[in-house]
DNA sequence: TTTCTTACA
DNA sequence: TGTAAGAA
């Protein structure tokens, strides 16, 4: 049996993004309002996260620790 | 109980 | 960025 998650399919709610990546709800919500993740919805309007996205934020959470604004992380992750 | 949006002493 | 409020 396959019980892996494909890395594109969101699954996790912020809850667990929140104890995966450390950055708090409110940043992450912020995160997402810049355009620097684009989370899917459920049906009740909750966000719901990829491991993709769940990625993702790391990778900006690194910057951020790195003292980098987001204009710079937009630029340096503008994919 | 958890998450959402909006607003700001 | 944190936190408060009110709604869902």
């Amino acid at each position: 049996m396959n019980h892996d998650i494909p890395d594109h399919v969101a699954t996790f709610p912020i809850s667990v993004v929140k104890d995966l990546t450390n950055l708090s709800g409110r940043q992450i919500r912020y995160y997402e309002e810049q355009g620097l993740i684009t989370p899917a919805r459920n049906e009740a309007n909750r966000r719901i996260f990829s491991l993709q996205d769940i990625e993702r934020l790391k990778k900006i959470k690194k910057y951020i620790d790195q003292g980098i604004n987001i204009a710079g992380i937009k630029a340096m992750m503008k994919d």
